[in-house]
DNA sequence: CCAAAGGCAAGTGCATGCACTTTTTGCCTG
DNA sequence: CAGGCAAAAAGTGCATGCACTTGCCTTTGG
């Protein structure tokens, strides 16, 4: 092998492996139902195939991919109603966010969740779709992070990550970007407000919002042929 | 090796590593901190290093082990703050379950729920604490299944199982048996009459009331002397 | 007597190799 | 020409081996 190791990141070699693969599931670059071949993978990135496998091993153990014994790993299929219920569940999970946010942010949290709230508000007069989609991460992770409790936390920036390559498509809905805005601005007034159930609701009401504008995206995507493709072996 | 594989189980070798690890850390049979030697574990289930790895490395995706970097593998420790926040997580999915099941049970559901239900009150009144204790698990599943949401279903099964270690004692409470009745009672009434809210509210305090009565045990538990031995480090 | 250095044992991380399973290919038969 | 079968190819599953890292213990200089 090459000296130390090529990529020089950090962790060991299977921990790189797990952030390269999840970050090209969760970004859409590889597609559900795609095969994963493990000497592939591993000349890909120059590792020998052990690493992959428990690269491969770990990510079926979160749900990004699935394996089937002696006949590989493929990236995980979503049917339609896992998909409705990951989303149905995000609502919850966001409102169970949003209504823990409301009664315990520090006033530091709430002051910067609202500044930049506020100053996401020009991204929305530009149609910057890119930068309001950072925007909009950052929003929901103090959220996330605002509910002071690390598992709801986890469990939800976990579904959210595998939520990712569905929601993907959807700020290009026309007007989306500014509806966006105004469902934020409920939750933040609500918040700000120390009105737990109204930041709840508003928070679920949101999500619900962004399902149904993907679920649009998620008929008509590769998911369903795929599915067929898979489902054909 | 000898012939094909002398555990005869279902799945490849590393699938009953990881069954058969989970299981000794869920039933607290191995302890939080403990340390988790891969050449000691091989040599205990008669595999080499690799499955073993594999397991670890699967185990510590789904947050029941902790792996540092060349320094082995221990048990998860949970520190008292994640665990409470593991426990209020808990409240809001069985909340969440309660509620969908209320709105979505079919009438099977609803009828086997309330029989087996009713079945359970025996075994207080003659304080079978083991029998009761089946008896509870298989409530709370039918909750979980009567959400009819995959998703959810999954996390509340994922916590709940990193939660068993911690509830082992609670039923040595005395008179909880009979309270935890009264509480089930209380959730199966609601969803019997469709009162989505009223199964959620009582679904939370009935986790609530069990997260109290655990974190007694937690306070005076091999936890903190583990902890503190794992600091040390 | 203590602190730093160095070496040793234990243990992890990954590459490689072989056995076994699944899939494909090519040939034969009806 | 479709169907079936067998052998080869492809690919997975696990064992083994070696390099490297870590923690401990001894040694040595102050």
């Amino acid at each position: 092998m090459s000296g130390k190791r090529s990529l020089v990141r950090s962790g060991t070699t299977v921990d790189q492996m797990v952030r390269a693969i999840a970050d090209r599931i969760v970004t859409g670059y590889l597609r559900p139902g795609e095969r994963l071949d493990e000497a592939s993978l591993a000349a890909r990135f120059d590792v020998s195939r052990t690493p992959v496998r428990e690269a491969l091993g770990q990510l079926s153990a979160i749900g990004l991919v699935e394996r089937r014994p002696n006949r590989g790993a493929i990236v995980a299929v979503v049917t339609q109603e896992h998909l409705a219920s990951m989303f149905e569940s995000m609502a919850e999970l966001e409102a169970i966010c949003a209504r823990f946010s409301a009664e315990r942010m520090t006033g530091a949290e709430r002051r910067s969740l609202e500044s930049e709230h506020q100053a996401s508000a020009r991204m929305v007069q530009l149609g910057a779709e890119e930068d309001y989609e950072y925007f909009n991460t950052e929003f929901h992770s103090r959220l996330y992070r605002g509910a002071h409790n690390t598992h709801i936390h986890d469990l939800t920036v976990a579904t959210r990550s595998r939520l990712a390559p569905f929601r993907r498509a959807q700020f290009m809905l026309p007007g989306r970007l500014a509806k966006s805005w105004q469902e934020h601005d409920v939750i933040v007034t609500a918040i700000m407000r120390g009105d737990a159930a109204a930041a709840g609701k508003a928070a679920r009401d949101h999500v619900s919002i962004v399902s149904e504008a993907s679920a649009v995206f998620a008929a008509v995507d590769p998911v369903e042929s795929r599915l067929t493709r898979y489902a054909r072996r």
